[in-house]
RNA sequence: GGAGCCGUAGUGUAGCGGUUAGCAUAUCUGCCUGUCACGCAGAAGGUCGCGGGUUCGAAUCCCGUCGGCUCCGCCA
């Protein structure tokens, strides 16, 4: 290697050393007779002066923005009065205070002129993101952008040392595996030695892990890559990371416990702060009933609350309807705020797209009650409502089942900063459990499906309800929820085939179909499985939270955009018809090109 | 599958019925020995995403389409 330092080391410290530094031309500034250039590596920024009496002065005029140079140079403090104490945005380097006077350049090699500035000049969020991603190797030149990679490099380096640490085994599972039916749409990878049959890319490793138990391994962890055919959103990519956790002879507290010491270790190493433990733990229906929402966002200091009681004798038509189908009246109040006509509109569509048919509101202004359903109300359902916001205020109601109801209003309250300009702490870190998920969900079509995944165990206590009342069985389920994100999920799992398959049975497979799908696994635990259980963490999103980022393509080296497409390959993109020839497979004339 | 926002030199933007399509920055040339977003002078650079329509006249208005982003559906 030649290079003796990298541009960042340097300090006032290596004044007088004799340097060979090899790097990108961050910017060039020529004054004519002198020259200056800010040479960048991964390390940082360090100015090169080029005097006029040099040997290598000639070799300067070629020089421009990205080229990779090498510079031979001496060390020295910068005259008195040219002394920055920053020249870099890098963390308390001070290479502004000196700089390396060239003796020899060697330009390593050329550049052309980037699509976009990547000098720091201009902020990234200035730039199209696209052209970002198209050009994602010069996008990472950038420290902002590679800031996000770095972050994620210590967090997974502090997963590995504190799962190691409390004696966790990390075990790699396969890629190409079997498609298993429900969850997400799955990826397909056909296979050229057994024509016509598919693998599919894993939404998850769950029964690998699941399988490793029955292994004995007891404590077993993976930063596994996951793979779902679905939807693009800013916090969702086709393939990411899971922290995949799984053991053995635990319960429920024993895992959020240990997610609790990892998290706790993992915010210390790479941000330096410690965390309250434990989280606080909030039920299903709890957080469903004050936040309208399975993952509420405790920094939001609003909360809902039920008026089903005080509107059961309503005039109020539509609320009436609503109480009379088994529903509920639910408000979110917002105590000394009034709302604009076109922020209830505003919030009204954002209603009505979780489903509520429509949003009602009334506003206090001192005792009497404003709005379009007042004069609907009495006596008694006045004072319900004042008492909610005493000094006066905005109470908004939807009346509709409890779920559409919550949930309306839960997406109410996550918008209600943004329209009244009141800002979340950013800095904050609100973590918390959500416990006690139903273990079923029952379909449009009355139909069950479970909620979590099939292998969830139910909670003992509630065994008898299965035959009675499914939809009342809570899980051994939870999820982790920081500042209003689901960034992880788990259960306690079924280990007795049995129970398995009635669960299979309970979701609508039929024997046949379980032991097609899912045989090889009711097998294993017909060998002795002991009682586990897990989480997994979606990595991509912590470290988006963590980084402060607003999308995954931050967090990710080589992000796809909203349609699935890597900007940068291209990738998807058709194949040689002999590629298809050799997998069996032909394409409709109507698919793609086809070439 | 659906809704919304956005597409103008390399980049970021102004212009919103008649402009030689403006500005900044980058690029190129010249000058410049202490700059650090160097400065100064000059030059080049535009199918106004694409197609159609309205109009005497369209970057501008209308329709369609393509692309990007955000959201709903979907994501055990």
């Amino acid at each position: 290697m030649r290079r003796t330092h990298q541009c960042g080391q340097l300090s006032t410290d290596s004044a007088g050393a004799r340097v060979i530094l090899q790097g990108w031309v961050n910017r060039r500034r020529d004054l004519g007779g002198l020259v200056f250039v800010d040479l960048r590596d991964r390390s940082g920024l360090v100015q090169v002066v080029i005097e006029p009496d040099s040997a290598t002065f000639g070799d300067m005029e070629v020089v421009r923005s990205e080229f990779i140079i090498e510079v031979q140079g001496i060390v020295r403090l910068r005259p008195k009065e040219q002394r920055r104490v920053r020249l870099s945005e890098s963390e308390g380097l001070d290479t502004g205070v000196i700089e390396v006077v060239a003796e020899k350049l060697t330009v390593l090699a050329e550049a052309q002129t980037p699509p976009f500035l990547i000098d720091g000049t201009v902020d990234a969020s200035e730039v199209d993101e696209e052209l970002r991603l198209r050009h994602r190797y010069l996008d990472l030149r950038r420290p902002e952008a590679a800031h996000p990679l770095l972050l994620r490099h210590r967090i997974t380096k502090a997963i590995w040392d504190y799962l190691d640490s409390e004696g966790f085994v990390q075990v790699e599972t396969p890629l190409l595996t079997l498609s298993t039916p429900e969850g997400a749409r799955d990826y397909l990878v056909p296979s050229r030695t057994e024509p016509g049959s598919f693998y599919a890319l894993p939404q998850s490793p769950q029964l690998f892990k699941q399988l490793l138990m029955m292994a004995g391994f007891d404590r077993y962890f993976q930063l596994a890559r996951c793979f779902r055919d679905e939807d693009l959103r800013a916090d969702r990519q086709p393939d990411f990371t899971q922290l995949d956790i799984e053991m053995s002879f635990v319960e429920q507290e024993d895992i959020l416990a240990l997610s609790e010491g990892l998290m706790h270790h993992l915010i210390r190493e790479v941000l330096g702060r410690e965390l309250a433990l434990p989280f606080q733990q909030i039920s299903y229906r709890e957080a469903m009933d004050r936040f309208g929402s399975d993952k509420p966002d405790l920094r939001n200091p609003f909360e809902l609350s039920d008026l089903s009681a005080a509107f059961s004798n309503t005039e109020f038509r539509a609320f009436r309807g609503a109480l009379e189908a088994g529903g509920v009246v639910r408000a979110l109040a917002l105590t000394g705020t009034r709302l604009s006509r076109r922020e209830l509109t505003q919030l009204e569509e954002v209603a009505k797209r979780r489903g509520a048919k429509g949003l009602a509101w009334v506003q206090f202004d001192g005792s009497a009650p404003k709005g379009p359903i007042a004069k609907f109300l009495g006596e008694a359902e006045v004072g319900a409502l004042q008492a909610l916001v005493p000094e006066g205020g905005t109470v908004l109601l939807v009346a509709d089942s409890w779920t559409t109801a919550c949930t309306a209003l839960g997406a109410i309250r996550t918008e209600i900063p943004a329209v009244i300009g009141v800002e979340l702490d950013d800095c904050a870190l609100s973590f918390c459990w959500v416990v006690d998920f139903p273990l079923l969900e029952v379909e449009a079509d009355g139909t069950f499906s479970y909620m979590h995944h099939p292998f969830t165990r139910a909670r003992d206590e509630d065994l008898p309800l299965l035959e009675t009342d499914p939809a009342r069985v809570r899980a051994w389920a939870y999820d982790l929820v920081l500042n209003g994100n689901e960034i992880g999920g788990g259960s306690l799992r079924i280990h007795r085939h049995d129970v398995q398959s009635r669960m299979f049975e309970l979701l609508g497979f039929t024997q046949e179909e379980a032991e097609r799908r899912f045989g090889f696994f009711l097998r294993a635990l017909d060998y002795g499985a002991p009682p586990h259980g897990g989480i997994a963490w979606g990595l991509d999103r912590l470290i988006m939270i963590l980084a402060g980022a607003s999308s995954l393509r931050d967090v990710i080296a080589f992000p796809k955009n909203q349609r699935g497409i890597d900007p940068l390959t291209g990738a998807p993109a058709p194949v040689e018809q002999e590629q298809l020839k050799e997998l069996g497979l032909e394409l409709r004339p109507t698919v793609g090109e086809g070439t």
